[in-house]
DNA sequence: GCCGGAATGTTATGTTATAACAGCATCATG
DNA sequence: CATGATGCTGTTATAACATAACATTCCGGC
């Protein structure tokens, strides 16, 4: 289970996910919650890489599957993976994307690459602390926070300034 | 100009929207960049509060001064008028709020009020410290930051703890 | 088997945003 | 003044994201 800074490079994303998933069922099943069929799938789609999707990508894929599920069953399976946990969305994309730590209490802070398209989790105790300092210096109860950071990524620095040009 | 961290509740507004208004006027100029009336008028709209408009907002705002633009026209005045660095995007909201303190170079962390609606930006060096912090330790080239932190304003914390339930 | 609540299906619509091209204003230049 | 370049705005159409409202089905407990 990675929770390191960015999602290694060369890292084995099918046991990843499989890791993953297992601990997204053995948590669903703590809390008496009920990880369907459906809901399963979803998040095994958003799973399926470290980068934010649409909710009508997750569509198109269930439609690969054969279901021809409309959209408000997509928003569903997500805003209960949501509830749970497991996928986060992205504001300033529309998107969501996958907890890969989904057991560990976190506040949800991004890192997001413009090139490789990858969105890393940010779990920093300074960060934390000072939006909560903030906060309290303003006299404002936080309740939700938005933090995502959009650039590029040690890997696409690395590609860029080595001059090469990935599609 | 108010740059305080909470717009100051009882805040003479007239005089804040037109002092910001002149001083985007002077920046344009500066810059040799054209405030058409189009976009001065848009710039305008935003600035009547310190809460998120939507892009819909100002369309019908604009429909009541008489013209009837379509989408386009409003989206693009609020692009040139972002570009100035005059609107900020709230993006957990997909609403645009206007930027009281233009000529200071900032980032934009925002405060917002889901009580009162309003949005504040922050100023805080040690955030700022703290967000380069996070990126520089993954390597990470941040070019552009989301941060919006949701709750309750000092202001409506208090009427809320003395029981008060303003419409 | 029957009931009740949760999950999903279905239809329709609301909300936010952009593509593509047409028309017009403004301004420098000859 | 004509001319053309540039940039702003208008217009039409559509894409992309999201939810309301109601019907149906699933599933465990009785
Ligand atoms: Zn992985
Ligand atoms: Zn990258
Ligand atoms: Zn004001
Ligand atoms: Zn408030």
């Amino acid at each position: 289970m990675s929770t390191s800074a960015f999602p290694l490079s060369p890292h084995n994303h099918q046991a990843c996910m499989r890791e993953t998933l297992a601990e997204a069922e053995a948590l669903a099943a703590t809390r008496g919650e009920r990880l369907t069929p459906l809901r399963r799938r979803v998040l095994e789609i958003v799973l399926e890489s470290h980068r934010p999707v649409g909710a009508y990508d997750v569509l198109g894929a269930l439609a690969r599957d054969g279901a021809r599920p409309a959209p408000p069953t997509v928003y569903r399976a997500l805003d209960f993976l949501r509830a749970q946990g497991f996928v986060h969305r992205i504001d300033s994309r529309n998107a969501f994307v996958a907890c890969f730590a989904p057991a560990k209490a976190h506040r949800c802070h991004f890192l997001l690459c413009r090139r490789c398209g990858r969105a890393a989790e940010i779990l920093d105790a300074a960060l934390d602390q000072a939006l909560a300092e903030t906060a309290r210096q303003a006299g404002f109860a936080a309740e939700r926070e938005t933090v995502e950071i959009a650039g590029l990524c040690a890997d696409c620095r690395e590609d860029a300034s080595a001059g090469v040009g990935a599609a």
